[in-house]
DNA sequence: CTTTTAATGTAATATCGTAACAGTTTAACT
DNA sequence: AGTTAAACTGTTACGATATTACATTAAAAG
């Protein structure tokens, strides 16, 4: 029997404005962190801001070009610092296939996540399929292999790319 | 209704001889380029020859070590030349998490194939799930995008590791 | 208020991958 | 065979991505 819940998905519209989203993350990263004793401190603030802030990946040497507050150009371990911890706190993804970084648009939801990749106009969308998920659970273990991590970029055309031709 | 067929899967196992495979790959190789009239050269002869001798995934730079034959250390580009080729024909697969590659293990069988990475003995099983790949693509689809590729990499424990504790 | 743990600053370096271009080989076609 | 076009190779240089190591500072725990 088929899963007949709707689907869930985010796939950025083109009209979709980020400050909103950019400050649920942030609510959720100081709430996440105050939870778990951790420190959301400067930097790691600053990172998650500026992925928030674009539904295209964003490499960390980009990240780093906008970390420069004071003038100073910051060395790139501190973008890597700051990604590991946000990673780690499930907030942001790291895209395999594009050595890039997006932030999660599904925090908090206790969710699995597979990535769509639009060749054209470059975002990110996130699918959220237990049905996936679920799927390769099943056949990894029918296949004699205890998995502990999935990862599924999924490289296309999104909806609206198609649309415009 | 599930699809019962086997679920065609392959990990190598620890006593697997690899001389075998080794030559029926190259054989596949040189077949698919008379067919396709593309040149087997030297080059990619001895890259498929090294990558197909280990079942653990192999980075560029490791494959160019083992390319020393003359003597002379060859250019990177030499090693990322002749994988561009050989995953063009499909006979060589790049795991995006590692940065590195293997061969195929389901060469002329127009297969799906998702990768079983042991986190313990780093070796690297092929999954041909068209379950998967079929479930990933209804769910893509359901959700507006429209799926050129997919890439899934299970990061796990293969069952002799899990076996040998 | 001191001890210990976590985070930062900084420099250096490792690892992975590509651009550019001249020269050579191969295949295809007179 | 000789000519041409396409593919492949050799070589240099460089760009992009990521980590190690270690000294310093800040924060939390006792």
């Amino acid at each position: 029997m088929e899963d007949m819940e709707a689907l869930p998905v985010r796939f950025p519209s083109r009209q979709h404005n980020h400050s909103s989203c950019v400050n649920k993350l942030l609510g959720d990263a100081e709430e996440e962190c105050r939870r778990q004793k951790l420190r959301f401190t400067e930097h790691r603030r600053k990172v998650l801001e500026i992925i928030a802030s674009s539904h295209k990946p964003l490499g960390a040497y980009d990240i780093l070009e906008q970390m420069n507050f004071s003038g100073r150009r910051q060395a790139p371990v501190v973008a890597y610092r700051a990604l590991d911890f946000l990673i780690n706190l499930g907030l942001v993804h790291r895209l395999n296939s594009l050595n890039a970084f997006v932030a999660c648009m599904a925090v908090g939801e206790d969710h699995t996540a597979q990535f769509l990749i639009c060749r054209q106009c470059k975002n990110v969308g996130e699918l959220n399929s237990n049905r996936v998920s679920e799927r390769i659970e099943k056949d990894a273990v029918e296949a004699g292999f205890q998995v502990d991590q999935q990862l599924v970029e999924i490289i296309g055309i999104c909806y609206e790319c198609v649309e415009s031709g």
